[in-house]
RNA sequence: UGGGGUGUAGCCAAGCGGCAAGGCAGCGGACUUUGGAUCCGCCAUCGCUGGUUCGAAUCCAGCCACCCCAG
């Protein structure tokens, strides 16, 4: 990885000092508001933009550019990060991966803590010192005595809290996300008071990566054999065009006709099979994860009231918490969630809307 | 080639003389920093050919196709 001025800035700061702070700055509305209202705070704003690799159709650059000439605008420093190769290592391999053995992954999840979170920050700071680094999710950081938490932001619909859960915890003091307290409409209103050029620029959505087509276009060049798509009784329904082009609880796509609609209950790796079944079939209480990262200063205990998320969207819901280690986070639903998919993150809230924990879903099964 | 039955969109299926329900699948849009879900919209002139009727998917005739029973 390189961290190097960007075209039409100035060379490279041997540090970055006190009151600095690193802004991932994606060239959207978002994280060039985050800058703007950073700097309006007084903070040393440093822009940094991640390179990443250009699949197919991607438009190449405009969105690096487009940060670059909102820093311009603004006056800060404007780093390019080239991280192509380990964005490929750490988000697109396990992606692909991830689909091969008929699970779901969660890019967006990944690249956070693993890239932004993760790596990059490693190398920011090996690069220009310790500082503090922010970007334009919508959630917050909330400190409580010594103690920092991971809460959701304030309008609930926009929480981004989700796909922040893997942040490590010892980064939370020095992480900000200012926009976690404002709702949409307000930033896109505070990016027009700003006059920034990207100000109604419209949402960014789909995987980054991706460009134009699907997802399944990355998988392009792996065999993906057809199999059978069979019910729970096993009765052959139909068939399948490979594994990988299908999620727990799916319905469009599957071609098949039935009474009230089929929606994809598991994947079986296996025996190169996808079993579907009618809507009430997908719901499960229990939800287990793995590669457990816990946020909070003390684990919960067994037994703990929380609230769940098993996918992006919805608000989190009644739990009781059966597990919590480095290892497993297990919990039972108070109500049957739809479709909880290996791969999908389970992400665990206090009654105060902070993150506790989070993990990649594993197994989930009815009750019990 | 005797008897009986069926024939409505890709699939299932209402309708029984007055301008063709619905579901599934499919397509399109909305939503969405992953996938999926969800929501909204679109999607047939009724096997064919004649006839009866102001008017037929609905009645009649012939033909065709498929199914069942009997040979």
């Amino acid at each position: 990885m390189k961290i190097r001025p960007s075209t039409g800035f100035s060379s490279p700061s041997p540090s970055f000092g006190q009151g600095t702070v690193v802004v991932l700055m994606s060239g959207g509305v978002d994280s060039s508001v985050t800058a703007w209202l950073l700097q309006k705070a007084g903070w040393h704003v440093v822009g940094v933009t991640m390179k990443i690799p250009e699949t197919g159709k991607s438009p190449g650059g405009c969105c690096g550019r487009d940060a670059a000439s909102v820093a311009l605008g603004l006056g800060i420093p404007h780093y390019t990060a080239f991280i192509e190769r380990e964005f490929e290592q750490l988000v697109i391999e396990p992606f692909v991966e991830s689909y091969l053995r008929g699970s779901t992954p969660n890019p967006c999840a990944d690249c956070n803590a693993l890239l932004k979170f993760g790596l990059l920050w490693d190398e920011l700071e090996d690069a220009f010192g310790e500082s503090f680094l922010a970007t334009g999710h919508y959630a917050r950081i909330e400190q409580e005595g010594e103690n920092f938490f991971l809460s959701r932001g304030k309008e609930p619909s926009k929480d981004q809290s989700y796909f922040l859960y893997g942040v490590a915890r010892h980064r939370l003091p020095r992480l900000l996300l200012p926009l976690g307290g404002y709702s949409k409409e307000e930033v896109r209103a505070l990016a027009r008071e700003a006059a920034l050029s990207v100000a109604e620029k419209s949402e960014s959505m789909e995987i980054c990566f991706a460009g134009e087509g699907d997802y399944r276009r990355l998988l392009d060049g792996r065999s993906l054999p057809h199999g059978k798509i069979v019910d729970e009784d096993g009765e052959l329904l139909g068939t399948h065009k490979g594994i990988a082009n299908y999620t727990v609880g799916q319905r469009k796509g599957l071609g098949i006709s039935s009474r009230d609609g089929l929606h994809v209950l598991r994947i079986d790796p296996g025996r190169n099979a996808v079993v579907v079944g009618p809507r009430e079939r997908t719901f499960r209480r229990r939800v287990r994860a793995r590669n457990v990262n816990i946020l909070f200063p003390v684990p919960p205990e067994e037994g703990a009231f929380l609230f769940g998320k098993t996918r992006s969207r919805g608000e989190p819901l009644p739990c009781d918490l059966l597990r919590m280690d480095e290892n497993v986070l297990e919990v039972l639903f108070h109500e049957p969630q739809f479709a909880p998919t290996p791969g999908q993150r389970l992400v665990l809230y206090d009654a105060g809307g902070r993150v506790a924990a989070g993990g990649v879903i594993e197994y989930s099964e009815e009750a019990e």
